[in-house]
DNA sequence: TCTATTGTTCGATTATATTCGAACAATAGA
DNA sequence: TCTATTGTTCGAATATAATCGAACAATAGA
């Protein structure tokens, strides 16, 4: 397996977001993929989780559409599809990271 | 029961909002309710599901504090609490319903 | 007081999710 | 080629959720 296969974004359910984004593990990742601006490899995440359990987390993000992970070398970096996710449910994930941000 | 108790808004956690509008059932019960623009009694909702289904689904979007009812007479009315949402949670549950309406 | 109406609660069943150790796969670099 | 690194997949245990019929509760109105 080359690359990690990603839903193109007309797939993507708002509810599969919001499921995605339905627990707290997956909130922190994706909150700090925000705050980071840029990419990161799972193992850079401030979490306390074996990593199958955090690779089971990046599974449903990747499901959901928010987040994108491009393989490059053994790492495997993360990005969060804000552009795509804002064109299509405008507002939904900036709102929630600003709420994220407030906590 | 007099009436139904309902969680200050204080209290309501984000991963509570989003988990609650990751069903389809539930977000299509928020959808009528703010395209209705008015309280709406559970019998109301254009949803072909067994009365204990239903009442187990406002049970949860009451719990995540969206959805508040008021007991009048034999029937309940719920309201829609987007103004206090919209308070702790700017643009989260507005930019729901604007996709919502779009799909 | 009796009955119809509107929902909730209970209980059981089935389905989905979460968790995490252990084994596995892919790659980089020595 | 051997080894360390980074994640994924597997499998099994536990937990949580969805579903819905039946029984129950509260009220209005006859």
């Amino acid at each position: 397996m080359r690359q990690i296969k990603h839903p193109n974004i007309d797939q993507v359910e708002l509810t599969d977001i919001m499921y995605a984004l339905s627990d707290p593990t997956r909130l922190e990742i994706v909150g700090q993929l925000a705050n980071a601006g840029r990419k990161m490899t799972c193992g850079e995440f401030d979490l306390n989780r074996p990593k199958s359990s955090l690779s089971h987390h990046f599974k449903i993000l990747r499901a959901a559409g928010l987040v994108e992970t491009l393989i490059e070398g053994t790492e495997h970096m993360n990005a969060l599809r804000v552009a795509e996710i804002e064109q299509k449910f405008p507002g939904v994930l900036q709102s929630v990271l600003t709420a994220l941000n407030k906590s």
